[in-house]
DNA sequence: GCGTATTGTGACAAAGAGATGACATTTAGG
DNA sequence: CCTAAATGTCATCTCTTTGTCACAATACGC
């Protein structure tokens, strides 16, 4: 099955589902893609960990108990790794103790759900860990003002019209629109759209601001919009707020 | 390439963890980092106080017991030195007597916290001394009478109109607006708005108020407001308290 | 009221920061 | 491979912000 494109990964959530019990395993399985996610399947600790690394999934999904490596100690070295520590995680566990719960979400867990579990209820669980980590992901549209941006389809309208972007404006536009107002610097600009590690001008981020400004605004075709941009000087940028 | 700006570090408040218990350390890491804290670590007392002097974090958690240097004995020469006499300190214990509560706050602490704690009421205290003490960084929003700054937002509204200020008078009205009604000497301007070693004449600073006044009293486009900022013959400047 | 100490402010020059066209390089698809 | 799109840099232009000065205005002690 080596027909999945990138673009087919941005549209459906990847998730691995690290669990021992064939059963189990089925039934989430099952109910997981009949929602809409992609699942990739582990069944003990160690190989959760090395998929995990290797396939880089949207959430993990940890079973308390498992062979070779227990889910918290997977969760413990999955926020070793730099790719791994932001991805979130909800652990599965017979137990209800306050304490493991506890334990749970402090080795970093981001939920924990008690069996027995509906596949619902898991379902329900992963949909708001994911809005709130990947609102981009859950998503099929993103709004602002007369902007609107389809992260899955990569495409942005602004009243209605189609608007080409290349990757990078569209991530930079993508991010803006993720906190409306909200001033970004370069150096966080860079981080997100670029990712950590890259070094380039930051001259650089002007001129695809430049660019993002020109066709958002195009004065070129007759349309006449506002500079939705907001430059602040000796800050960054940000999309400008109505007032 | 030097990209870190001051704006970056107001966008995430800065946490200095003294702890010489390697898991502990790595548990509240890792948990504030998620929160949302950036955080700078230190695994001893003397290591604590020097790189708190030289980074000026936003608050400090010290543990109690440390080698070299108690978190008490720490906690002292914090408040014996000038720049790090405000920020709020934290104080991590195993003891739980009264005593012990009493000592670490007649030292200086903020607040006092007994193990065992989990990361949770760690952030949830750090928040509330936060909330306190940087009000800018907690906060999407300060107000102060009909005055408005958003601080991530970089904007400012008097009455609802947005007001168009420069970066640093911008920085200036951020710092009032933190402490209401306090006065502030030009030196204390200098040290925060411009940061320690910038030398300008100390008239500017009343160049810049001007400006500010200005700015936000607006007699120029038909709007007439109060002057909102108080001038203390011999003393600075601060924010003109109501009656 | 007077005189002195402080503060307010318009004007101006210098520095700083951002916008943008042009060009070289890289990347993605065919 | 080859072409077109996307990306990163540079150089230059423009507009803001900043720091100072000089002089006006104000406050305060006497």
């Amino acid at each position: 099955m080596d027909h999945i494109s990138i673009e087919d990964r941005l549209i459906t959530p990847r998730v691995l589902i690290a669990d021992d019990e064939r059963n189990q395993q089925q039934l989430l399985t099952y109910n997981l893609e009949k929602a809409g996610f992609s699942v990739i399947q582990a069944n003990d600790g160690q190989k959760a960990l090395d998929l995990a690394e290797e396939t880089i999934p949207d959430i993990i999904i940890l079973d308390w108990m498992m062979p070779n490596m227990s889910g918290i100690d997977v969760c413990r070295s999955l926020r070793g790794i730099a790719e791994t520590r932001q991805i979130p995680v909800i652990m599965l566990s017979a137990r209800g103790e306050e304490g493991d719960r506890t334990l749970g979400l402090d080795v970093g867990a981001d939920d924990y759900i008690t069996k027995p579990f509906s596949p619902k209820e898991v379902i329900a669980r992963i949909r708001a860990v994911l809005r709130r980590s990947r609102p981009m992901l859950m998503n099929d549209v993103i709004a602002f003002a007369d902007l609107k941006l389809y992260p899955r389809k990569k495409i942005v309208e602004r009243n209605g019209q189609a608007v080409h972007l290349g990757p990078k404006e569209f991530d930079i536009l993508a991010l803006l629109m993720e906190r409306p107002g909200q001033v970004f610097s370069r150096t966080q600009l860079l981080d997100h759209v670029w990712g950590h590690g890259i070094y380039i001008e930051d001259r650089t981020i002007d001129v695809h601001f430049s660019r993002l400004r020109k066709a958002l605004n195009g004065h070129q075709n007759g349309n006449n919009h506002s500079d939705i941009i907001r430059t602040v000087r000796g800050s960054g940028y940000a999309l400008r707020m109505p007032e």
